[in-house]
DNA sequence: CTGAAAGCGCTTACAG
DNA sequence: CTGAAAGCGCTTACAG
C-alpha cells in the first residue's frame, strides 16, 4: 500500500503538508496543493482510514442497530441509510440484534471499541432504553431513532404519524359503511401497535361508533400470527365485516387463511394492512394499506445523524407523510339480509 | 475511555504485558495474567480495535457486497452472515451496490482504506469479475462468493445446485402430467437463471419431452415482471398447463395477474416458484417452490471466510441441499375435453 | 504557508 | 516471563 510518506517523498513536501493538502486544501499554497494532488493521483494514494480514525478520534463509521434485517420495512430503510451514508463518506456497520439484550449490549461495547461516530436505531420496544444505554457507555456518540424515541434521553427521531395514519385507515373503512371493524394488533411492547390502536379508537369515537373490546385480537406482526388470528376473528359473536391489521404481514396471513376457509375478501370481509411493503401490491387481491416512505425514513435518519455529527447539537424530530393506498381488499360490507 | 496504559499502571506491569495477557495468555505467568485480567475487569477496559487494527494490519472487519439488501433472499443470507461474524468477533460492513459498477468500485477502494480483512459477495452477474477487481486492488483480501463464482480468480464458494433443483421442479410438474410447461426466466446475465434453464431442459429431455422455444418467457426476477409476463404466457399458441417461474417474486406476480384475469391457479394453470422466500408459504393459494437454505448459506459463507482468514489457503466449494416444497399452486392439468 | 515533532492506542520483535 | 522501544499511518498544535 502506498502511504502518505510515499506521497510526501514524491512531492518533495512534508507529510504534514500532504495531509493538509488533502483535508484542508485552503491552508496550502495552490502550487503545493496541485503538486500534492497530482502525485496522489499518480501513485493512486488513498488515505488509511484506520490511521486517520485513531488519530482524529472519529471513524466515519456508523452502526445501524436493527431487530431483524430480513424484515422488508427495515431492510428498505437500511437501504436508504446506506445510500446516503456512502455519499456522505460514512460506512455502515450492521447490527442485527434479534431483539436480544445481550447482542444489543455487545454492539454497544463495539461502539467504543471501534470508535463509532453514531448510531441509528431501527428497533422499537416500549421498555428498551437502548438510547440511554448507548449514551451512558458512549457519551460522545450521536444517536438517531428511526422508529420512536421512547427513552429518557432525548434524541433525534424520524417516523410517521401512527395515530393519524390509523385514523385515516379507520375512516376509510367507516366510510365504506363498516361499523364492526376488528383490529389485529402487534405485540404489546410495540409503540407502533399502541399508537395505531389509539388512532383506531380515536376515529371510532369521532364517528360515534362505540369501541368494542371483543373486536380486538392480538398478533405478532408475522404472517403466521395473521393466519392464526383469523379463527379468533371469525369466532367473534356478531361477526365483524372488516379486519384492520396493524401491519401487512399479518394481513397477508389473514387473507390466505380467510381464502382457504372459503371466505371471500373483500366480499365476505374487508381486510386492510399497514406499511405497504412491496408484497402488499401483489397479494390476490391486492391489499389496501397505509404507505410508509420507508427508504425516505432511512435517508432522513442518516441526514439527522450527519447533522449531529457535524456539530449541530439540536435534537430534531421529523415526521414523514403516509398515504392511504386503496386497492382491492376493502369494499362496502355485504348488505344485511 | 480507559486505555491499555491505565491498565498497565493499575496492574503495575508494562503495557506489553497487558497486551500479552489479553491476546496470548499462555505467554504470561499465571499470577501476572490474573492480576491484569482483574484490573481489566475492574476498570472496564476494552481494547481499542482501531489502534489494534492499525498496528496488527488486520481489522476483523468484513464487507458484504450485495446487489440489494431489500431482497428477501439476500437479507436472510446477510442475517446468517452477521450472526456468525459476531460470534467469531468480526464486524460486518454493509455494501449495497445496486448492481452499479461505480458503487462497487467505491467499496473496493474502501477495502484497502479500512483494512478490511475479507469480502463476501452476494451479487452474481455473468460478466462481473468483481472477485478479480477486488483481488487486484487488495491482494491480501479473502473473498467468498455466496452466489456463483464466475470470475477468473478462483475463490471459496457456497451455493446450491441450480441445475439439479430445476430438474426436480420440472420433474414434479411432469409427474403431475404436464407436458407443456412454460418457464419464466430471470435476466440474461443471471447465472442462476441460466442454470435453472439448463436443468429444465435437461429434465424435459430425460422425460422425452421436446423442448419448445415458444414456452420460454423472460422476466426480471421482480413481481411486476411476473405479472407482466402472464399476458405473453397466455398468448402462447397451444397454451401451457404449467408455469415454472425461476423465482418466487415472479410467481407471486404471475399468480396475482392470473387470478385477476379470472384464471384459477392451479385449476387452469399450475404455477411454481423457486427460492421459498417467507411469503411463498402465504400466497393464496400457497406456492409450490424450491426451498433454499438461505440463512445457512450466510453462515456457511462466513465460515469459509473465517477459514481463509485463519490461514487456510485452500479454496473450497460448498453446495447446500434444496428441497421441493409442494404446496397448493401445482396440480394435474385439467383433463382434455 | 510549511515543517519537525508529538501522539492516537495498540502489537511485536528484540533483549534480558 | 517481562520490559523498553519501535512503529502502524495518520493529524495537529506549535514554531517559524
Amino acid at each position: 500500500m502506498v502511504s502518505i510518506r510515499d506521497v510526501s517523498a514524491a512531492a518533495g513536501v512534508s507529510v504534514a503538508t500532504v495531509s493538509r493538502a488533502l483535508t484542508m486544501p485552503d491552508r496550502v499554497a495552490k502550487a503545493t496543493r496541485d503538486r500534492v494532488l497530482k502525485v496522489t493521483e499518480e501513485l493512486g494514494y488513498h488515505p488509511n482510514l484506520v490511521a486517520r480514525s485513531l488519530r482524529s478520534q472519529q471513524s466515519r463509521l456508523i452502526v445501524v442497530l436493527v431487530t431483524n434485517i430480513a424484515n422488508p420495512m427495515l431492510s428498505r430503510c437500511i437501504r436508504g441509510i446506506e445510500k446516503l451514508a456512502r455519499e456522505l463518506g460514512y460506512s455502515v456497520l450492521l447490527g442485527d440484534t434479534q431483539n436480544d439484550n445481550l447482542i444489543e449490549a455487545s454492539y454497544i461495547r463495539l461502539l467504543a471499541a471501534r470508535q463509532v461516530d453514531g448510531v441509528i436505531l431501527l428497533s422499537s420496544r416500549l421498555h428498551g432504553r437502548v438510547t440511554d444505554l448507548i449514551l451512558k457507555a458512549n457519551p460522545q456518540a450521536a444517536v438517531v431513532n428511526a422508529c420512536a424515541c421512547l427513552d429518557v434521553t432525548p434524541c433525534s427521531t424520524v417516523g410517521i404519524d401512527d395515530v393519524g395514519s390509523a385514523r385515516v385507515m379507520t375512516e376509510h373503512l367507516l366510510s365504506l359503511g363498516h361499523r364492526r371493524i376488528a383490529v389485529l394488533t402487534g405485540p404489546e411492547e410495540s409503540p407502533h401497535s399502541r399508537d395505531r390502536m389509539f388512532g383506531y379508537r380515536l376515529q371510532l369515537r369521532a364517528a360515534g361508533v362505540q369501541f368494542d373490546e371483543s373486536l380486538v385480537v392480538s398478533g405478532e406482526f408475522t404472517m403466521k400470527s395473521g393466519a392464526d388470528a383469523v379463527d379468533r376473528v371469525l369466532a367473534i359473536p356478531t361477526r365483524p365485516t372488516a379486519l384492520f391489521c396493524f401491519n401487512d404481514e399479518m394481513a397477508i396471513g389473514a387473507i390466505q387463511r380467510l381464502t382457504a376457509l372459503g371466505h371471500s375478501v373483500p366480499g365476505d370481509i374487508s381486510v386492510a394492512g399497514f406499511d405497504d411493503i412491496e408484497f402488499a401490491a401483489f397479494t390476490s387481491p391486492a391489499l389496501t394499506t397505509i404507505h410508509q416512505p420507508t427508504a425516505d425514513m432511512g435517508t432522513t435518519a442518516m441526514n439527522l445523524l450527519h447533522r449531529r455529527l457535524s456539530g449541530e447539537m439540536q435534537v430534531e424530530t421529523v415526521t414523514l407523510p403516509t398515504e392511504l393506498m386503496i386497492r382491492q381488499t376493502t369494499a362496502p360490507p355485504r348488505a344485511e339480509p
